[in-house]
DNA sequence: TATTGTTATACTCTATAACTATA
DNA sequence: TATAGTTATAGAGTATAACAATA
């Protein structure tokens, strides 16, 4: 029940950090659909498989994308049927699915890509010094390397309810 | 058609915080809903409600959580629904909706409000200096308040297609 | 006419659980 | 038995457009 007075500085860049982010995010999925159709999430699902040479397992592809299986299925179900990627069975391991980036996925992936930088680039970093976007780089990545570290959701405590 | 080469620092930064930030949020939203059956987006407009000491309308209420009006009535019934807030037709401009907290919804707030911020606290700023708060609190003011006076979404450019 | 808010509706996305098939 | 992935399905959320009422 650690209690502690909460500190307003942290309270306070806790939610600018929440807000500029949602903006940030409704912008970038805005221009994600008009110049290409898709969505955030598979933006990041072609951009894993356009930097790897190689074709991915659905569990490789998952990763930090996308919080259950399911929820990749759809998403690869969305991409092949629009031909950016395409699935096979791995030969090593007759379970796994391969999913590997269509010429059209790459194609596709390229058109949209500069464009969401430049957004990016406009929205985020432009108010930015050289010396912000370091700090922040250094920061997030520190951030996100807890969040991974994080106990898998099952040794998660509290739990309250009916405290009525 | 700016094109430049692309800082890999600033792409780098972009992407450790889009990842950080989804890893946050979603543990964030299991915690709300665990704790208060709420989502991080009913959490907002309770915080809101609850800082001001005075009725909002809808369009004060919407500001930057919710990007469509619907979205928000939507919202809105549903906390209503629960007992959370109270509607009622604002005296000087009938056309408006005064939203207001209910005792219950200050309560389950307050409730809900330490295990929030325990929470991020041992999510975002346990790997974090104080100095790097303040620098982060600061950048994403600075990030906020640019996105803010962002053109509205119609000045926007851009929307090349069919260039294939 | 412009603004506030609601409704109807369609769509996207997510997640749980049951299931299949391979290791 | 454990793991990889899919399917069925249900639920939450979002957004557009049409609408009503007030300014």
């Amino acid at each position: 029940m650690t209690h502690e007075p909460l500190d307003p500085r942290q309270l306070g860049a806790y939610f600018v950090l929440r807000e500029a982010v949602s903006l940030l995010e409704h912008q970038i999925e805005q221009q994600l659909h008009a110049d290409g159709d898709i969505s955030y999430v598979q933006f990041q699902l072609l951009a894993r498989l356009h930097h790897a040479s190689e074709p991915l397992t659905m569990t490789q592809l998952a990763d930090g994308v996308v919080y259950s299986r399911s929820g990749l299925t759809y998403q690869a179900g969305l991409l092949e049927k629009a031909g950016l990627v395409a699935r096979s069975r791995a030969p090593e391991d007759e379970r796994a699915t391969l999913v590997s980036i269509t010429a059209e996925g790459r194609a596709l992936f390229e058109r949209v890509l500069p464009g969401h930088v430049e957004l990016s680039r406009r929205l985020l970093f432009d108010p930015l010094t050289d010396d912000d976007v370091r700090h922040l780089g250094d920061i997030m990545t520190r951030v996100r390397d807890n969040l991974r570290a994080q106990p898998p959701r099952s040794a998660a405590p509290r739990k309250r309810r009916d405290t009525t």
